[in-house]
DNA sequence: TTGACCTATTGACCACTGTCAATATAAAAT
DNA sequence: ATTTTATATTGACAGTGGTCAATAGGTCAA
């Protein structure tokens, strides 16, 4: 029903739950980790639903440790609906990602983005 | 407290109204216009109040015409806050929008500080 | 002036959601 | 085995938000 352009707007429409998202970037937190990185602004069930919700939509990838679970961001996924928000309201305009002081790269909305490391 | 990326993401993050929204790409239309874009899907009082909305987060333009009301969506705040967000989730990336087949356009939307201005 | 048309406003309804305290579950440490 | 640590789950609550019917307020046409 709901296809990824919107799942991503109603990510990041929460004020939590996009901080949550950017500070899974490219690097991998505990769940606790996370809770501390948003200052007690919100409770450990809070983030986990939250981290649930971000892994049911597939925007964070999770990996389990001992009794730790640890989550990122899936780069990729977020990328591409970036992408296509700036496509679906710049009709007629193609989205590049440059790196900074890096040569060119480009993304195809309706393709990967070849973001290696 | 709600920054203007927040804003657009909760803007977008409605079905019917991101839907508004590319409607009213690069062209003005009518609120009785709209609700026949819509198809029947929503009935007037919800556009009007969709457009309300939009207009006082600044994402439409408005004007008066005798008496109905021409909405055109505000294009450069858009595309803005798309940037913003594509920044904020690829840290060490810019983004350009390129037009199609025309000469080079760019909007940079960098997180890193420039040093000059 | 009267009536038809366009849009905004009101009020109500209900589904959804973000949050927390309390608790459960599971794994490590003692 | 017991305790401590890390995370998930449950249940409840208040606030938000999308929608509509009904209506109000203008504006134009006849």
């Amino acid at each position: 029903m709901l296809n990824d352009q919107l799942l991503f707007a109603k990510a990041i429409s929460d004020p939590t739950r996009s901080e949550i998202m950017q500070h899974l970037c490219c690097v991998w937190l505990s769940v606790n980790d996370v809770v501390d990185k948003l200052g007690g602004k919100v409770k450990q069930p809070t983030v986990s639903h939250h981290l649930s919700e971000l892994e049911a939509a597939g925007f964070v990838f999770v990996r389990q440790e001992g009794r730790q679970r640890f989550y990122t961001l899936n780069q990729e996924k977020v990328t591409v609906c970036c992408g296509q928000i700036c496509a679906a309201f710049n009709p007629g305009y193609v989205m590049k990602l440059e790196p900074v002081d890096v040569p060119l790269q480009t993304i195809t909305v309706s393709s990967k983005p070849t973001a290696d490391e």
